[in-house]
DNA sequence: TATTGTTATACTCTATAACTATA
DNA sequence: TATAGTTATAGAGTATAACAATA
């Protein structure tokens, strides 16, 4: 906890991991392909994940279906106002608590749903092309499984007071 | 290339990728902990990553160096300012043509980056934490391949135009 | 007093373009 | 004219906080 772990990293990590960069790189190319092949779904990208949510899931509010995409709910407001004026979802009352709003899919945000999963699929996987198919359902696999795994350990919390402790407040710059 | 492919998805992918929203997570955890452990490093992991490619790797000049990592080359400019400020890397004169400049490591930068690996390596295996050691060093590995790909396949090129021709500019919102 | 959802504001990144000095 | 590097500006995306209605 005082000083930097002398672990032993393997050989190849020796040499500095770009495995962030990497991410990067992905993401940043999955979001340009996925934008364009969203056109036309309000918010793209943002939306679909919403609207996916809303179709797939049962969730019961705006606010639980902001914490269950670790987006913030002032974001959630704007992107369900485009989607409900596209005819792609609706608010619904709840008449037991007058303040909740539950967000339900209507027939034509379903079919538009189906449509944008097809159009997504394709994107990935020309984003992911430099893995075989068997590797990229890997990737997928673990991506999804590590993304719960975050989530699931901290769903809302600030992660810097934990990694402080695994880290260590060393100094960065030697000399 | 006029209609949206019928190709067969597999089950697991019928009812919607959330794969986008996985590397996002990822990533975003990612940088809040290696920025956390980047403290007191200019730019935390965007300095990281350039001091990493000038130390591991022999780029000639700053607009290669910007094209390698594919940042803008007016990012680079106000970090390496920094870094150099820090006095981890050295802007060094090319005799033979006196636009260019070579960005060189200094002891104490190689140092600094020696230490940030370690920094690096620890968050990532908790980042990774829901992942096996196994299936982290897949993961790993698979990333640097799908952005190593993508790199190559276009450095510098807008990919939107390619995506257009595999998609299909179809309909989006039915009714 | 706490919570749901909305609105408004500020801040951070990024992308873009203008500028200089060389070639 | 084209390129390397720098500087300045505008836009998008995000985070934050204040607010009204309800519990």
């Amino acid at each position: 906890m005082s000083d930097i772990d002398p672990c032993d990293l393997p050989a190849d990590r020796q040499r500095g991991s770009n495995f962030g960069w990497s991410l990067g790189m992905v993401l940043r190319r999955w979001h340009e392909y996925v934008e364009e092949a969203l056109k036309g779904l309000p918010h793209g990208s943002r939306g679909y994940h919403i609207l996916a949510v809303v179709v797939h899931e049962d969730v019961p509010t705006q606010a639980a279906l902001a914490s269950r995409l670790v987006i913030d709910r002032s974001v959630l407001t704007y992107v369900i106002d485009d989607l409900e004026n596209a005819g792609l979802i609706e608010r619904q009352l709840d008449p037991r608590d007058r303040r909740a709003r539950r967000i339900v899919a209507t027939e034509r945000g379903r079919q538009a749903l189906a449509d944008a999963e097809k159009r997504v699929a394709h994107a990935e996987d020309h984003v992911l092309a430099g893995l075989s198919e068997e590797q990229r359902a890997t990737f997928r696999d673990s991506a999804n499984r590590a993304a719960e795994a975050i989530h699931a350990a901290a769903p809302g919390t600030d992660p810097c007071a934990a990694v402080t402790s695994v880290i260590g407040p060393t100094e960065q710059v030697p000399g």
